[in-house]
DNA sequence: CCAAAAGTGTTGAGCTTACACCCATGT
DNA sequence: ACATGGGTGTAAGCTCAACACTTTTGG
């Protein structure tokens, strides 16, 4: 039974866009491209679909070649199909959006890879239509980040809140109050004290919290209202 | 230049989940399928993405076929490719959603397709991961609808503003307050008096308006809170 | 004149914002 | 002691939800 054969086949791809956070900017996992065309520019990690691959599991593969690492927040983005995207050949790309701890990855894959932690706000040109691509996923965590609690996927496993409003700040890209962030992140009920303190801080240590996980799991879903409201 | 020429090509097909409102319900436009696998079971409407045709092309061209419509809102959903969800051979599908007034198809189209428009709520089996396609969709719908002006898009031209709160209702299955529902969407500013009303009505008529299209556009990415927020 | 649907007004609760003040720490 | 950053409190203003009342129309 082979009804399908006279249809075309096509190449797809996948690209991975990686977010990480130093603590001051929001920043990209960018390549320095290895092969023909656009060979030495830079460029979004990604790869091959394999023929008997999952897509979800093709973007965890290209993720874990190059940070080590599993289980990380991974989002299909949208998949980007023009017919001349690529000049080789037509080619779809599934992209991909993940959060990672900045501080996570493999050091050493990351040089084999020839890639670079770059902020957001120094982006260099990339090939194809990769720009648009991080748009579209800036666009989507900044859409997402209001709504929903996926900050925290950029941070360690133990932060303190004035490390999240700063991770906030650069999603945004403005300042927000100290006082009512503090508020109303805590009034979520999504934080748990781990009684331990900031080693860090020059003056005053800001005390460290964690996920409530089985909070973040149930109420993942519902609306939260993180930015202020500004129509 | 043929770098990729060891890379697998995959099956590429585009699905279109067609929304409809008729006044009470919320419809979907599905279609009895007419070749095998899974001959004369019920589905999406969908076809593959021609060799050289953009992805958003396609999606036009499948949904134009069907109700003979250009320029309808769609958007693009996600992309489904697990690898045995077409038990022929592996293919991915690119699922589109589109918004449609279930009175501006043409009906012959709709006949030729073995068409029906058929109520979310006594929805049938569907083919293959059709349900999951229809089920995200929905999900879809109901977040961007609670933040974004698209509810217009089901509307005729000219509808009243019990109509777009039935609508409402439909789309999230409860029921709203006429009085706060009405001053919610006056005080966006998106709507024109017409200065008709509507014949339909067996009592008090009301009034008909449209979009201001041009309000609509320069404002359509900002966020309004078209529903009660229920944390 | 009555029923049913559409339109307008009002009020109180709760949330958000904008601010002031106090605390902890290293130099 | 003081500069810096972290934590808490509070009052004013605004928005939203919950309600009552009036208007229009057909029968």
């Amino acid at each position: 039974m082979n009804s399908y054969s006279h249809s075309t086949r096509l190449l797809v791809a996948i690209d991975c866009i990686i977010f990480g956070f130093d603590g001051e900017e929001l920043k990209l996992l960018l390549i320095k491209r290895r092969f023909e065309p656009e060979k030495g520019k830079w460029s979004l990690m990604g790869g091959f679909v394999n023929e008997k691959e999952d897509l979800e599991v093709g973007a965890e593969r290209i993720l874990h070649e190059l940070t080590g690492l599993h289980d990380i927040y991974v989002e299909q983005l949208q998949t980007f199909g023009k017919v001349n995207r690529d000049p080789v050949e037509r080619t779809l790309s599934v992209v991909f959006f993940a959060l990672i701890n900045i501080h996570d990855h493999n050091a050493e894959s990351v040089e084999v890879h020839n890639a670079c932690w770059i902020s957001l706000k120094q982006m260099p040109a990339l090939i194809f239509d990769h720009e648009k691509m991080v748009q579209m996923a800036l666009e989507r965590l900044r859409y997402k980040a209001a709504l929903h609690p996926i900050g925290f996927e950029l941070l360690p496993e133990q932060f303190t809140i004035p490390q999240l409003q700063k991770l906030y700040e650069a999603i945004y890209d403005l300042k927000l109050d100290r006082r009512n962030f503090s508020r109303k992140i805590l009034s979520t009920g999504l934080l748990l004290d781990t009684g331990e303190k900031n080693a860090n801080s020059a003056t005053k240590k800001a005390v460290m919290y964690r996920l409530d996980k089985e909070r973040y799991e149930s109420k993942f879903n519902h609306f939260w209202y993180f930015m202020p409201v500004t129509t």
